[in-house]
RNA sequence: GCACAGGUGGGUGAGUGGUUAAAGCCGGCAGACUGUAAAUCUGCUCCUCCUUGCGAGGUACGGAGGUUCGAAUCCUCCCCUGUGCACCA
C-alpha cells in the first residue's frame, strides 16, 4: 500500500501554480478519504487525438498531473477519439472528419511517446472514450441530453457570444460539453484537470456524475499558457508554440525570443523553481542571463543537459556573434532544381568562367526561407538575405564546383544548403 | 418555405462600373536600434517568369452564368450564414 504524504503536504503540491479549484474543501476530504483506505484517487485529464503534437502549453497541465503521480494517485490520460469527431467549439468551428481507428492508434502511439518525457508511464493509465461511446445507444444520448438545459449550455461563454453575435452555433458542438462530462461519469473520475479554458466542460462533468448518482469530480484548472508573442494561447495553429520535440537549438532560441515579461511566467508554469527564488531572479539577475538559464533548463528537461549546453552555446553564435551554428539544419538540394541555365549566352559566360549559375531565390525556397520565388526576391532585394556571410542582393549566384555547401540566412535564421548533382 | 440582412486578401474592415493586386488597422517578414527580446522608426507583405524593371504575364473579392470596351461593384440562378415569420386563421 502506498504511502500517501499528509493531506495538507499534498494540497499544497497541488495547489502550486494551478489556477483554481473547485472546490477546495472536496478536494480536502477526497484526500483524507484515500489516504485513510489507501486508495489513489482517479485524476483525468482529457486530449484531443487529432493534435499529436504536444507543445510546452500542454506541458503545463502534465507537469501538474505528474505532481498527482508524484503522490501516489493515478493519472487517466483520456484519450478523445470520439469526442475528436465533434471537435471542442472553442474558438473556431471547424468540423473534423472522423479519423480512422488506424490514424488514432497511431496518433496515440505518437502522443504517448512525448506524453512520457513528463508523465512516468508505469503510473498512467491510457484510455479512450470510444470505448464507452461506441456502446452508447440513441436513447442513452436522448437521456444524457435531457440532464441538461440549453441555457446552461449557453452559459458557456463561447456559445454565449457567438449566440449574441448572431454566429453559427451547430447541435453537435452542444454535444461535446456533454460527451467530456460523460467521460468523468464512465471513468468515475475524483479530479479533472484541464485549462481554464475547459472550465465549463469540467463543470459539466460534475453536474453529470451528480445527475448520475455519482460524487461529483473536483475540478482543477491550470492557467492557459501563452505563445511567443506573449498574448495569445500557445497553439500550434497560431504559430506561436514551442514544441516538446523540437531540436534543441530551436527550443532555446524560441525560448530566447519572449519578452521579458512572460519569462517569469513561464518560470513559473515550466520550471520546479521556486517562487522566492524567481522574485529574487527579478531583483538580482539581468534579464537576459535569466532568460538563457530558463531556456537552458528547459531544454534540458525535453533534451539532456548536454544538448542544452550546446544549443546554448549555438544560439550565441547564430545570434549574438552573426555565425553559424554547427547544428545548422542542412537541406540537401538537387543542383538540377536550382541551376541558371534558360537562356543561351548566359549559359555560356556562366560557363566560360568554368562555374555554375545558381538562383538563389529557388534555393531559398527548397531551403525553407522563402515561402515562394516571389517572396525570396523581396528578400533579396530588402537586402535579407547573407550567403556566407555577406549581404547578396542579386537573384543568382555562382559556385565553383559540386558538392558545395553554402550558408544562406534570411535574417536571423540560418539553413546550410548542400547542394548535389 | 417566405421576408430581410450578410458572404472581400492570414484576421478585421473600406470599397457600389474604369490608375483597384484592391484603403486603413492588426498580424507576419525584413532593416535600423538593442541585451535574444520588448518599445520605437523604416520598408515589404497573391503567384510565375526573366533582361530585377516605378518590367511582362497570370490568378483573386462565396459559386456559375450574363450585361458592358471594362465588374468586387449591375442582372440571373445557385450555395452558405444570421434574424424574423410560421400553429390557433
Amino acid at each position: 500500500m502506498f504511502n500517501f504524504a499528509p493531506v495538507d503536504e499534498q494540497l499544497a503540491y497541488i495547489k502550486k501554480g494551478s489556477s483554481e479549484i473547485i472546490r477546495g474543501s472536496e478536494l480536502s476530504s477526497k484526500l483524507e478519504k484515500s489516504r485513510a483506505s489507501g486508495t489513489p484517487l482517479r485524476v483525468k485529464a482529457g486530449f484531443d487525438p487529432t493534435a499529436p503534437d504536444l507543445h510546452l502549453g500542454h506541458s503545463v497541465l502534465l507537469r501538474k498531473l505528474k505532481h498527482f503521480q508524484d503522490l501516489g494517485h493515478t493519472v487517466i490520460f483520456l484519450i478523445g477519439d470520439f469526442t475528436g469527431m465533434i471537435g471542442d467549439p472553442t474558438g473556431r468551428s471547424a468540423t473534423r472528419p472522423p479519423l480512422s481507428p488506424e490514424e488514432i492508434m497511431r496518433n496515440a502511439k505518437t502522443y504517448m511517446s512525448q506524453v512520457y518525457k513528463i508523465l512516468d508511464s508505469f503510473k498512467t493509465e491510457v484510455r479512450f472514450n470510444s470505448e464507452w461511446f461506441n456502446k452508447v445507444k440513441s436513447e442513452d444520448w436522448i437521456r444524457l441530453a435531457a440532464k441538461v438545459t440549453v441555457s446552461q449550455m449557453l452559459e458557456r461563454e463561447d456559445f454565449h457570444k457567438r449566440f449574441q453575435e448572431e454566429k453559427p452555433i451547430t447541435m453537435h458542438e452542444l454535444l461535446y460539453p456533454l460527451a467530456q462530462g460523460y467521460d468523468s461519469v464512465a471513468l468515475k473520475a475524483d479530479v479533472e484537470l484541464g485549462g481554464t479554458d475547459q472550465k465549463f466542460n469540467l463543470l459539466m462533468g460534475r453536474e453529470l456524475q451528480r445527475a448520475y448518482g455519482q460524487e461529483s469530480q473536483v475540478v482543477l484548472t491550470m492557467p492557459i499558457l501563452e505563445g511567443l508573442d506573449g498574448v495569445q494561447k500557445m497553439s500550434k495553429s497560431l504559430g506561436n508554440a514551442i514544441g516538446i520535440q523540437e531540436p534543441p537549438l530551436e527550443m532555446y532560441g524560441k525560448i530566447m525570443s519572449i519578452s521579458d515579461e512572460m519569462m517569469w511566467r513561464y518560470y513559473e508554469l515550466l520550471t520546479d523553481v521556486q517562487l522566492p527564488e524567481i522574485e529574487k531572479m527579478k531583483r538580482e539577475s539581468h534579464p537576459m542571463t535569466a532568460k538563457k538559464h530558463l531556456a537552458r533548463r528547459i531544454v534540458a528537461d525535453f533534451h539532456s543537459a548536454d544538448a542544452a549546453a550546446k544549443a546554448a552555446d549555438d544560439w550565441a553564435k547564430q545570434f549574438q556573434k552573426d555565425e553559424v551554428p554547427a547544428s545548422a539544419e542542412q537541406v540537401s538540394v538537387k543542383f538540377g532544381d536550382i541551376q541558371w541555365s534558360t537562356s543561351e549566352d548566359s549559359a555560356a559566360s556562366v560557363a566560360g568562367r568554368g562555374q555554375l549559375g545558381i538562383k538563389l531565390d529557388r534555393l531559398l525556397v527548397k531551403c525553407g526561407l522563402a515561402d515562394s520565388a516571389t517572396d525570396a526576391t523581396r528578400k533579396l532585394k530588402e537586402g535579407a538575405v547573407k550567403v556566407r556571410d555577406s549581404v547578396e542582393h542579386s537573384p543568382r549566384i555562382y559556385v565553383a564546383e559540386l558538392p558545395a555547401t553554402i550558408a544562406l540566412r534570411v535574417g536571423k535564421r540560418v539553413k546550410v544548403a548542400v547542394i548535389n548533382r
